[in-house]
RNA sequence: UGGGACGUAGGCAAGCGGUAAGCCUCCGGAUUUUGGUUCCGGCAUGCGCAGGUUCGAAUCCUGCCGUCCCAGCCA
């Protein structure tokens, strides 16, 4: 940025406040983190907390960490911390060697919790959990039957030696009491109004193996007690966090101070919410478990994975995720609006090929018999160095049945009886009729004539020919199968449900159309799983890892913009 | 109820006392061998509401209203 910019680049709420803390002297450097917990899948949301650590820390030329925030021995497992790297990795964030896990610092979060006992500010609490709950006097009902929150009593361990609560706490730890039976508590003020504050528990006995630490340990720390201090053994200034944790702050900042560790800073931001979905481990694994979806990464699963198999470019997230914003205000962004940045990446990288969804046949009745022409087609408009290549036409087509109609709805300009269209690539054809399959009623055959002049498309005479239709030569044609994706839920808001409903039964009937007699351009054959192309006209299509020699499966990535398809169910809803 | 936050267009979101950026959606129109892309144009006399301060308020003050979050030995 020159000086002689008169507008200064506007900059978030979280970076105004990290440009202050380096202005002011607070840090001299920027140290993020990203800490998810090895418990789920990767999924949009964590994706906009990533794009927001890593790109805090790139603006102000600093770091940023990867942290597994595994204390919960319960409920972590290393498939996924193997998982959450692939797709960190695969979004295009780079911790380099800064992958660490809060597992690894139980020995150090054990001191400082002594430390805390020493200072008088923990204790070992007899209290089961019942008791404790209400000694914290919360939920309780008034004479009106209205819950209120009076100020909590102190337990009555609360004032052990200090000695006494070092010997118990490593008793604790040695394992010589059962599950439950005691917690390590700091000791701040019962009576506080934040219920966060009244006497939190630090530590917790669970003798359950650990993923990484086996049976070490049969006490875990609290994540309020082991993420400050976290932060603070990584020399993170800023842990950027969300809203919910805004509340915690004040119990953050007591452990930092007490503890007498690196300060580091939480500020919080709203998260991420989108519209047709939702974006919460809890639910998404309902999906899962439920069979709702094939997996975690069914391509209709808001999860990088699922969205990474349905063929959204990283490139395409990461411009997503810029443009929703950073702020504090709860909100649910429209997933047009992720749709549109997929678009965009994917109109200007995927190469285009020729692919009929549903088929139907089309006889060119005067086309030379057994001829085949191999025609030049652009691999990309948007791109002149992916080049051309050859695409057969012959006399005996497949187009897409959309493409017919016996009698034409108004504006409509494809084919129908009487009326000439282009064959992208090919000719200029005239329909000259058509024939039905007698049982089913439907349109099996459609004949056209050709006209020689106009090879490649283009028209001598300057005829004006509104239509352009794609097409697949029958006895070139590669047979696949393509998977259609639409939202998985209709309702915008999938959570709010009437009584006795559940988001499942906003689950949208055609989230899935699956199409077993496609055809493709033979070019088709060559690309790669995992690839995404552009069926022309049709939408993006990625090749899916289920695919085998003899039978590819396409997954619909999104559809193009289908400016027709708007006009016609308009003028439906008119008549 | 107590505590913590947040209210700017259909959806996001700038704005930081000088007269409402931008993006998506939507609606027009031009170009087009993808009804795609691209390009032009339209879309808040108004900033949750009501008062107040000021020459001037989305911005400052007061009061109200609404929404979200917390009350796990989850993170």
């Amino acid at each position: 940025m020159s000086e002689s910019d008169e507008k200064t680049e506007y900059l978030d709420f979280i970076r105004e406040a990290v440009a202050e803390d380096l202005r002011i002297g607070r840090f001299k450097e920027v140290h993020t983190r990203f800490p998810p917990e090895p418990n789920g899948w990767l999924h949009i949301g964590h994706a906009k907390a990533l794009f927001i650590d890593f790109g805090v820390a790139q603006d102000f030329g600093g770091k940023c960490n990867l942290r597994m925030d595994d204390t919960n021995p319960e409920k972590e497992d290393m498939e996924y911390v193997e998982a959450l790297q692939k797709d960190i990795k695969w979004l295009g964030f780079d911790w380099e060697d800064r992958l660490f896990f809060a597992s690894d610092y139980y020995e150090t979060l054990y001191e400082l919790a002594c430390k805390l006992i020493r200072k008088g500010l923990a204790y070992v609490d007899d209290l089961d959990e019942e008791q404790i709950k209400e000694y914290r006097g919360t939920n309780v009902p008034d004479k009106n039957n209205i819950t209120y929150t009076p100020p909590g009593r102190d337990s009555p361990w609360r004032d052990r030696a200090i000695e006494e609560n070092l010997d118990l706490f490593e008793r604790m730890r040695a394992g010589e009491f059962p599950d439950g039976a005691k917690t390590l508590r700091a000791k701040i003020d019962m009576a506080h109004p934040n219920l966060l504050m009244r006497d939190p528990v630090m530590y917790r006995i669970r003798r359950e193996p650990h993923y990484r630490t086996g049976d070490r340990w049969c006490i875990y720390p609290m994540y309020d007690f082991a993420h400050p201090l976290s932060d603070a053994t990584e020399g993170v200034t800023h842990s950027l966090c969300s809203l919910e944790y805004e509340i915690h702050r004040p119990l953050y900042d007591w452990f930092v101070r007490n503890a007498e560790v690196f300060p580091s800073r939480q500020i919080e931001f709203a998260r991420l919410n989108l519209s047709h979905t939702v974006l919460s481990k809890r639910w998404l694994l309902r999906l899962v478990r439920e069979k709702r979806v094939s997996g975690w990464d069914d391509p209709r699963m808001p999860t990088i994975a699922g969205m990474r198999r349905r063929g959204y470019s990283a490139a395409g997230i990461r411009d997503f995720l810029g443009r929703i914003g950073i702020a504090k205000t709860d909100s649910m962004v429209d997933i047009q609006l992720l749709e549109h940045c997929i678009r965009e990446d994917l109109n200007a990288h995927a190469r285009r090929y020729m692919a009929v969804l549903n088929p139907v046949k089309l006889v060119i009745e005067n086309w030379p018999e057994d001829q085949v022409e191999w025609l030049d087609a652009v691999n990309n408009p948007e791109d002149p160095a992916a080049g051309m290549r050859k695409v057969p036409f012959s006399g005996t087509l497949y187009i897409d049945r959309d493409d017919f109609r016996e009698v034409p709805p108004p504006k409509y300009y494809r084919l129908y009886p009487g009326n000439q269209v282009r064959l992208r690539y090919g000719y200029i054809v005239t329909c000259t009729g058509y024939e039905k399959d007698p049982e089913s009623g439907e349109v099996a055959l459609i004949k056209c004539s050709y006209d020689p002049a106009t090879r490649g498309g283009d028209a001598p005479d300057n005829r004006k020919v509104k239509g352009t239709i794609h097409w697949v030569s029958a006895e070139h044609a590669v047979p696949f199968t393509g998977r259609l994706y639409d939202h998985l839920f209709e309702a915008e808001r999938p959570m709010e449900v009437p009584e006795g409903k559940t988001f499942l039964d906003n689950l949208s009937a055609h989230s899935l159309t699956v199409e077993q007699d496609a055809k493709a351009e033979p070019a088709v054959a060559d690309i790669a799983a995992g690839t995404t192309v552009q069926f022309e006209r049709m939408g993006y299509f990625c090749k899916d890892p289920d695919s085998t020699v003899q039978r590819a499966v396409f997954n619909r990535t999104v559809t193009l913009k289908d400016t027709w398809a708007k006009l016609e169910k308009r003028l439906q809803d008119q008549a």
